[in-house]
DNA sequence: ATGCGACTTGAAGCGCGGTTCAAGTCAAGT
DNA sequence: ACTTGACTTGAACCGCGCTTCAAGTCGCAT
Protein backbone atom coordinates (compact mmCIF):
# COMPACT_ATOMS: atom_id res chain seq x y z
CA UNK A 1 0.00 0.00 0.00
CA UNK A 2 1.50 3.03 -1.00
CA UNK A 3 1.35 5.71 2.49
CA UNK A 4 0.13 8.68 1.03
CA UNK A 5 2.35 10.68 3.40
CA UNK A 6 0.53 14.34 2.12
CA UNK A 7 1.01 14.90 -1.74
CA UNK A 8 0.32 18.50 -1.21
CA UNK A 9 4.06 18.71 0.24
CA UNK A 10 6.66 18.86 -1.46
CA UNK A 11 10.67 16.80 -1.50
CA UNK A 12 13.94 18.98 -0.80
CA UNK A 13 14.64 17.51 -4.29
CA UNK A 14 11.45 18.93 -5.76
CA UNK A 15 11.91 22.18 -4.22
CA UNK A 16 15.37 22.75 -5.48
CA UNK A 17 14.52 21.44 -8.99
CA UNK A 18 11.30 24.38 -9.00
CA UNK A 19 13.27 27.31 -6.98
CA UNK A 20 16.63 27.36 -8.78
CA UNK A 21 18.56 26.57 -5.59
CA UNK A 22 20.53 24.04 -4.87
CA UNK A 23 19.50 21.35 -1.75
CA UNK A 24 22.44 21.98 -0.50
CA UNK A 25 21.30 25.97 -0.20
CA UNK A 26 17.81 24.78 0.69
CA UNK A 27 19.56 23.35 4.19
CA UNK A 28 21.72 26.56 4.51
CA UNK A 29 18.85 28.44 4.84
CA UNK A 30 16.94 25.97 7.28
CA UNK A 31 20.13 26.95 9.33
CA UNK A 32 19.81 30.33 9.05
CA UNK A 33 16.26 30.34 9.96
CA UNK A 34 15.29 31.51 6.73
CA UNK A 35 12.66 28.49 5.58
CA UNK A 36 11.54 25.51 7.42
CA UNK A 37 10.40 22.29 6.36
CA UNK A 38 6.06 21.96 7.09
CA UNK A 39 7.48 18.31 8.15
CA UNK A 40 9.07 14.99 8.14
CA UNK A 41 8.85 12.21 6.20
CA UNK A 42 10.72 9.96 8.36
CA UNK A 43 14.19 12.17 8.07
CA UNK A 44 13.03 13.77 4.83
CA UNK A 45 12.09 17.40 4.70
CA UNK A 46 8.38 17.65 3.44
CA UNK A 47 7.66 21.73 2.21
CA UNK A 48 4.54 23.36 1.63
CA UNK A 49 4.15 24.86 -1.98
CA UNK A 50 4.05 28.39 -0.16
CA UNK A 51 8.03 27.81 0.30
CA UNK A 52 8.40 28.18 -3.59
CA UNK A 53 7.38 31.83 -2.84
CA UNK A 54 9.09 32.38 0.13
CA UNK A 55 11.92 31.47 -1.85
CA UNK A 56 11.65 33.63 -4.55
CA UNK A 57 11.65 36.70 -1.87
CA UNK A 58 14.67 35.51 -0.56
CA UNK A 59 16.26 35.04 -3.76
CA UNK A 60 15.25 38.63 -5.04
CA UNK A 61 15.97 40.38 -1.53
CA UNK A 62 19.18 38.15 -1.73
CA UNK A 63 19.89 39.89 -5.18
CA UNK A 64 18.89 42.58 -4.09
CA UNK A 65 21.79 43.14 -1.81
CA UNK A 66 20.30 42.23 1.73
CA UNK A 67 22.24 39.90 3.79
CA UNK A 68 20.56 36.64 4.39
CA UNK A 69 20.51 37.66 8.21
CA UNK A 70 18.65 40.25 7.55
CA UNK A 71 16.34 38.67 5.40
CA UNK A 72 15.91 36.60 8.16
CA UNK A 73 14.80 39.08 10.50
CA UNK A 74 12.16 40.94 7.76
CA UNK A 75 10.57 37.80 7.63
CA UNK A 76 10.18 37.11 11.02
CA UNK A 77 8.66 40.84 11.37
CA UNK A 78 4.73 41.44 11.53
CA UNK A 79 3.29 44.44 9.79
CA UNK A 80 2.63 45.72 13.16
CA UNK A 81 6.28 46.14 13.49
CA UNK A 82 7.18 50.14 13.31
CA UNK A 83 10.80 48.65 13.44
CA UNK A 84 10.02 46.56 9.91
CA UNK A 85 8.57 49.62 8.75
CA UNK A 86 11.94 52.21 9.12
CA UNK A 87 13.87 48.87 7.53
CA UNK A 88 11.66 48.84 4.58
CA UNK A 89 12.01 52.41 4.39
CA UNK A 90 15.77 52.72 4.92
CA UNK A 91 16.20 49.31 2.57
CA UNK A 92 14.22 51.50 0.05
CA UNK A 93 16.52 54.36 0.32
CA UNK A 94 19.95 52.57 0.12
CA UNK A 95 18.32 50.98 -2.80
CA UNK A 96 17.31 54.36 -4.16
CA UNK A 97 21.10 55.84 -3.64
CA UNK A 98 22.91 52.28 -5.13
CA UNK A 99 20.38 52.83 -8.60
CA UNK A 100 21.38 56.06 -9.25
CA UNK A 101 25.19 54.98 -8.23
CA UNK A 102 25.24 52.27 -10.74
CA UNK A 103 23.16 54.84 -12.97
CA UNK A 104 26.00 57.18 -13.20
CA UNK A 105 28.18 54.39 -13.49
CA UNK A 106 26.36 52.58 -16.12
CA UNK A 107 26.44 56.12 -18.37
CA UNK A 108 30.48 55.95 -17.73
CA UNK A 109 30.62 52.51 -18.89
CA UNK A 110 28.58 53.43 -21.68
CA UNK A 111 31.30 56.24 -22.60
CA UNK A 112 34.49 53.96 -22.32
CA UNK A 113 32.90 51.90 -24.64
CA UNK A 114 33.61 54.65 -27.17
CA UNK A 115 36.14 56.64 -25.95
CA UNK A 116 39.40 56.23 -27.60
CA UNK A 117 41.87 57.47 -25.19
CA UNK A 118 44.88 55.38 -24.49
CA UNK A 119 45.10 54.44 -21.92
CA UNK A 120 41.58 54.22 -21.06
CA UNK A 121 41.84 55.71 -17.65
CA UNK A 122 43.04 58.40 -18.35
CA UNK A 123 40.03 60.02 -20.40
CA UNK A 124 39.29 62.93 -18.82
CA UNK A 125 35.59 62.36 -18.98
CA UNK A 126 35.67 58.94 -18.07
CA UNK A 127 37.53 60.42 -14.87
CA UNK A 128 34.85 63.21 -14.40
CA UNK A 129 32.53 60.26 -14.53
CA UNK A 130 33.99 57.89 -12.34
CA UNK A 131 34.47 60.95 -9.92
CA UNK A 132 30.80 61.59 -10.24
CA UNK A 133 29.85 57.57 -9.18
CA UNK A 134 31.69 58.27 -6.09
CA UNK A 135 29.90 61.06 -4.89
CA UNK A 136 26.23 60.32 -3.95
CA UNK B 1 70.39 65.79 6.43
CA UNK B 2 66.86 65.24 5.53
CA UNK B 3 66.89 62.94 2.86
CA UNK B 4 64.65 64.22 0.04
CA UNK B 5 63.34 60.76 -1.29
CA UNK B 6 61.34 62.63 -3.90
CA UNK B 7 58.70 64.72 -2.18
CA UNK B 8 55.73 63.88 -4.88
CA UNK B 9 55.80 60.44 -4.17
CA UNK B 10 53.14 59.24 -0.83
CA UNK B 11 53.43 57.24 1.35
CA UNK B 12 51.46 54.00 2.08
CA UNK B 13 49.27 55.70 5.26
CA UNK B 14 48.74 59.13 3.31
CA UNK B 15 47.17 56.92 0.31
CA UNK B 16 45.37 55.04 2.93
CA UNK B 17 44.15 58.57 4.56
CA UNK B 18 43.34 60.15 1.52
CA UNK B 19 41.95 57.18 -0.60
CA UNK B 20 39.72 56.03 2.64
CA UNK B 21 41.45 52.20 2.45
CA UNK B 22 42.85 50.54 4.66
CA UNK B 23 47.08 50.11 4.19
CA UNK B 24 46.52 46.24 4.35
CA UNK B 25 43.77 46.67 1.62
CA UNK B 26 46.36 48.81 -0.76
CA UNK B 27 49.04 46.00 0.06
CA UNK B 28 46.00 43.38 -0.31
CA UNK B 29 45.47 44.90 -3.86
CA UNK B 30 49.16 45.17 -4.50
CA UNK B 31 49.16 41.45 -4.28
CA UNK B 32 46.11 41.02 -6.67
CA UNK B 33 48.45 43.30 -9.51
CA UNK B 34 45.75 46.80 -9.05
CA UNK B 35 48.38 49.08 -8.07
CA UNK B 36 52.06 49.24 -7.83
CA UNK B 37 54.34 51.55 -5.80
CA UNK B 38 56.10 53.39 -7.84
CA UNK B 39 59.74 53.46 -5.83
CA UNK B 40 60.71 52.16 -2.70
CA UNK B 41 62.68 53.88 0.59
CA UNK B 42 64.37 51.58 2.00
CA UNK B 43 61.14 48.97 2.73
CA UNK B 44 58.46 51.78 2.32
CA UNK B 45 56.30 51.53 -0.92
CA UNK B 46 56.13 55.32 -2.03
CA UNK B 47 53.19 55.97 -4.37
CA UNK B 48 52.85 58.22 -7.14
CA UNK B 49 49.42 60.74 -6.85
CA UNK B 50 48.00 59.47 -9.51
CA UNK B 51 47.69 56.23 -7.34
CA UNK B 52 44.78 57.90 -5.74
CA UNK B 53 43.01 58.36 -9.03
CA UNK B 54 43.43 54.25 -9.81
CA UNK B 55 42.26 53.88 -6.17
CA UNK B 56 38.94 55.87 -7.05
CA UNK B 57 38.62 53.90 -10.10
CA UNK B 58 38.91 50.70 -8.17
CA UNK B 59 36.86 51.62 -5.39
CA UNK B 60 34.15 52.28 -7.96
CA UNK B 61 34.34 49.46 -9.58
CA UNK B 62 34.02 47.15 -6.99
CA UNK B 63 31.42 48.92 -5.45
CA UNK B 64 29.25 48.45 -8.80
CA UNK B 65 30.23 44.31 -8.85
CA UNK B 66 33.10 43.40 -10.27
CA UNK B 67 35.85 41.18 -8.64
CA UNK B 68 39.34 42.43 -8.46
CA UNK B 69 40.04 39.75 -10.59
CA UNK B 70 37.88 41.78 -13.61
CA UNK B 71 39.12 44.82 -12.72
CA UNK B 72 42.67 44.22 -12.73
CA UNK B 73 42.21 42.34 -16.40
CA UNK B 74 40.30 45.98 -17.32
CA UNK B 75 43.59 47.68 -15.55
CA UNK B 76 45.84 46.00 -17.63
CA UNK B 77 44.29 46.22 -20.78
CA UNK B 78 45.19 48.46 -23.71
CA UNK B 79 42.40 50.64 -25.54
CA UNK B 80 42.91 49.50 -29.00
CA UNK B 81 42.36 45.83 -27.04
CA UNK B 82 38.80 45.02 -28.81
CA UNK B 83 38.18 42.32 -25.82
CA UNK B 84 38.45 45.35 -23.20
CA UNK B 85 35.82 47.04 -25.43
CA UNK B 86 33.52 44.29 -25.34
CA UNK B 87 34.11 43.45 -21.79
CA UNK B 88 32.81 46.85 -21.39
CA UNK B 89 29.84 46.80 -23.24
CA UNK B 90 29.03 43.53 -21.54
CA UNK B 91 29.06 45.25 -18.53
CA UNK B 92 27.44 47.97 -19.27
CA UNK B 93 23.85 46.08 -20.41
CA UNK B 94 25.06 43.56 -16.61
CA UNK B 95 25.11 47.12 -14.67
CA UNK B 96 21.68 48.18 -17.00
CA UNK B 97 19.95 45.26 -16.05
CA UNK B 98 20.25 45.52 -12.25
CA UNK B 99 19.64 49.31 -12.57
CA UNK B 100 16.25 48.24 -13.79
CA UNK B 101 15.95 45.22 -11.12
CA UNK B 102 16.72 47.43 -8.63
CA UNK B 103 14.72 50.17 -9.34
CA UNK B 104 11.33 47.61 -9.13
CA UNK B 105 12.67 46.27 -5.68
CA UNK B 106 12.98 49.74 -4.71
CA UNK B 107 8.94 50.20 -5.43
CA UNK B 108 8.75 47.13 -3.73
CA UNK B 109 9.97 48.26 -0.70
CA UNK B 110 7.90 51.58 -1.17
CA UNK B 111 5.28 49.81 -1.47
CA UNK B 112 5.54 47.60 1.16
CA UNK B 113 6.27 50.53 3.69
CA UNK B 114 2.54 51.76 3.24
CA UNK B 115 0.97 48.50 2.68
CA UNK B 116 -0.98 47.29 5.97
CA UNK B 117 -1.56 43.38 4.71
CA UNK B 118 -0.86 40.62 7.61
CA UNK B 119 1.85 39.02 6.87
CA UNK B 120 3.32 41.49 4.53
CA UNK B 121 4.84 38.73 2.22
CA UNK B 122 1.30 37.58 1.40
CA UNK B 123 0.34 40.96 -0.03
CA UNK B 124 -1.08 40.79 -3.52
CA UNK B 125 0.15 43.54 -4.93
CA UNK B 126 3.92 42.58 -2.70
CA UNK B 127 4.12 39.98 -4.67
CA UNK B 128 3.57 40.45 -7.82
CA UNK B 129 6.02 43.02 -7.82
CA UNK B 130 8.74 40.41 -6.36
CA UNK B 131 7.76 38.31 -9.41
CA UNK B 132 8.43 41.30 -11.38
CA UNK B 133 12.17 41.59 -9.87
CA UNK B 134 13.10 38.10 -10.89
CA UNK B 135 11.59 38.42 -14.43
CA UNK B 136 13.94 40.68 -16.52
C1' DA C 1 71.98 54.74 22.37
C1' DT C 2 67.39 54.38 23.18
C1' DG C 3 62.91 54.69 22.22
C1' DC C 4 58.94 55.95 19.34
C1' DG C 5 55.99 55.38 15.53
C1' DA C 6 55.13 54.26 11.01
C1' DC C 7 56.28 51.17 8.13
C1' DT C 8 57.68 45.96 6.42
C1' DT C 9 56.75 40.74 5.90
C1' DG C 10 54.23 36.18 5.73
C1' DA C 11 50.76 33.60 7.73
C1' DA C 12 46.62 33.03 9.90
C1' DG C 13 41.89 34.35 10.72
C1' DC C 14 37.13 36.16 9.58
C1' DG C 15 32.30 36.80 7.70
C1' DC C 16 29.56 35.64 4.00
C1' DG C 17 27.24 32.36 1.22
C1' DG C 18 27.37 28.55 0.18
C1' DT C 19 29.41 23.41 -1.74
C1' DT C 20 31.43 19.03 -0.97
C1' DC C 21 32.24 14.89 1.42
C1' DA C 22 31.81 10.63 4.14
C1' DA C 23 28.84 7.92 6.38
C1' DG C 24 24.29 6.67 7.27
C1' DT C 25 18.87 6.09 6.59
C1' DC C 26 14.99 4.77 4.16
C1' DA C 27 11.44 3.33 0.40
C1' DA C 28 10.70 1.08 -3.65
C1' DG C 29 11.83 -2.14 -7.39
C1' DT C 30 13.61 -6.75 -8.96
C1' DA D 1 17.46 -10.30 0.16
C1' DC D 2 19.74 -6.92 -2.34
C1' DT D 3 20.44 -2.88 -5.04
C1' DT D 4 19.43 1.65 -6.39
C1' DG D 5 18.74 6.32 -5.62
C1' DA D 6 17.16 10.16 -3.18
C1' DC D 7 17.44 11.78 0.88
C1' DT D 8 19.83 12.59 6.00
C1' DT D 9 23.72 14.43 9.11
C1' DG D 10 27.89 17.08 10.71
C1' DA D 11 32.12 18.71 9.44
C1' DA D 12 35.29 20.33 6.33
C1' DC D 13 36.27 23.09 2.60
C1' DC D 14 35.87 27.04 -0.87
C1' DG D 15 36.44 31.94 -3.06
C1' DC D 16 36.15 36.61 -2.08
C1' DG D 17 37.86 40.65 0.14
C1' DC D 18 40.00 41.84 3.42
C1' DT D 19 41.94 42.35 8.65
C1' DT D 20 44.83 40.93 12.27
C1' DC D 21 48.92 39.34 14.23
C1' DA D 22 53.77 38.52 15.37
C1' DA D 23 58.14 39.68 14.41
C1' DG D 24 61.19 42.68 12.25
C1' DT D 25 63.10 47.23 9.91
C1' DC D 26 63.60 51.89 9.45
C1' DG D 27 64.27 57.18 10.28
C1' DC D 28 64.10 60.61 13.56
C1' DA D 29 64.07 62.94 18.11
C1' DT D 30 65.59 62.90 22.76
Amino acid sequence: MAEVTDEALLDIGEVARRSGLAPSALRFYERKGLIEPAARNGLRRAYQPETLHRLALITCARDAGFTLAEIAAFLGARPSDTTLRERMAAKEREVDARVRQLTRLRDSLRHAAVCDHDPLVECPDFKRAIRSVGDS
